[in-house]
DNA sequence: GGTAGACCTGGACGC
DNA sequence: GCGTCCAGGTCTACC
């Protein structure tokens, strides 16, 4: 079956794609041009199915594996829609990139949206996972999750969907460390699957959310295993750019570009993009670094 | 409020 | 091949 959703303009699926390495992580997989986006994908009435994004005209085709009911590709196309942020409208983000050399590209090139999974307890248990630890290390837990304790698809068992978060309540604590090599963090992502299951706690709903962004933040930081960093990337994910999710990384670039690369603290990372307001993530995202990514 | 140390794993390095 | 050191955010205890 085929879907065909629109999107605000600019859209540039590839620059979704490639906004950060979420579409590395399984279960999504990406086209190395970034131009194809597939996903393995449980849906509520527990089919599995495989959705394969592609650009089309002012929006996305999405090719979805099974035959599905009207109400499933209602599901799939609201999906869809929040992890590729169809529905977006940056405009006054773009108004204020114009006057920055260094954010001169981002509309052209349709940059602002930040991909996402479909549910926000997936971009949780995945920034706890690349917290302390390198990006090979997510990618090997992330991957461990979903090959261990994901349904697999009905005709290609070997890929499966990223766990529910019952299926991962049900497990305990070693089993999670063991099988996941989680270390430490295995009882944080417990922890946040039983309190999902539970009805303690609610993140499907921050989405939709109208409380204001430190609000929020003070809810995501209330998480274990989510520090500022984890909070102000997720907080982004969410569609507010008000922190900068600093990392070493951040600090890295940071320093290169406005301290002659003296080691500098989180205050000073912040403070280098105070003036974008409301956009601050966002101008930190999408800021030309080329010349030191390179380093 | 600021800081030090522990948490866990994998990779780099020296032997 | 083995042992040691280090990097990566968050939490807790302490000042």
């Amino acid at each position: 079956m085929t879907l065909t959703l629109p999107a605000f303009p600019p859209f540039s699926l590839s620059a979704v794609v490639t906004s950060h390495g979420w579409a590395r992580l399984s279960p999504f997989a990406m086209s190395e041009d970034g131009r194809q986006l597939s996903r393995v994908e449980r849906l509520h009435s527990g089919q599995v199915v495989e959705l394969v994004i592609q650009e089309a005209d002012h929006g996305v085709k999405v090719e979805v594996s099974d035959q599905l009911s009207d109400r499933e590709m209602a599901e799939v196309a609201d999906k869809v829609t929040w992890m590729l942020g169809l529905d977006q409208d940056l405009s006054a983000f773009y108004a204020a990139a114009r006057q920055e050399s260094k954010l001169a590209q981002v509309e052209a090139r349709a940059q602002g949206r930040i991909i996402r999974s479909p549910m926000l307890f997936e971009d949780v248990v995945k920034t706890i996972l690349t917290t302390n630890t390198s990006w090979t290390g997510t990618i090997r837990m992330v991957e461990a999750l979903v090959s261990q304790f994901g349904d697999p698809l009905s005709f290609d068992r070997s890929r499966r969907a990223f766990p529910t978060p019952s299926q991962l309540a049900a497990l305990d604590v070693q089993r999670l460390r063991l099988a996941g090599r989680l270390g430490y963090r295995a009882p944080y992502v417990l922890e946040l699957a039983l309190a999902v299951v539970s009805g303690d706690l609610d993140l499907e709903t921050l989405k939709t959310s109208d409380e204001p962004t430190d609000q929020l933040r003070s809810r995501l930081l209330q998480i274990n295993g989510v520090g500022v960093y984890s909070a102000a990337n997720l907080l982004a994910m969410l569609g507010r750019y008000e922190y900068i999710p600093v990392d070493s990384w951040a600090r890295k670039l940071v320093s290169h570009e406005w301290h002659s690369g003296e080691p500098v603290r989180s205050v000073e990372v912040e403070s280098a993009f105070e003036r974008w307001g409301k956009w601050k993530g966002l101008a930190y995202w999408f800021w030309d670094w080329s010349y030191l990514a390179q380093d």
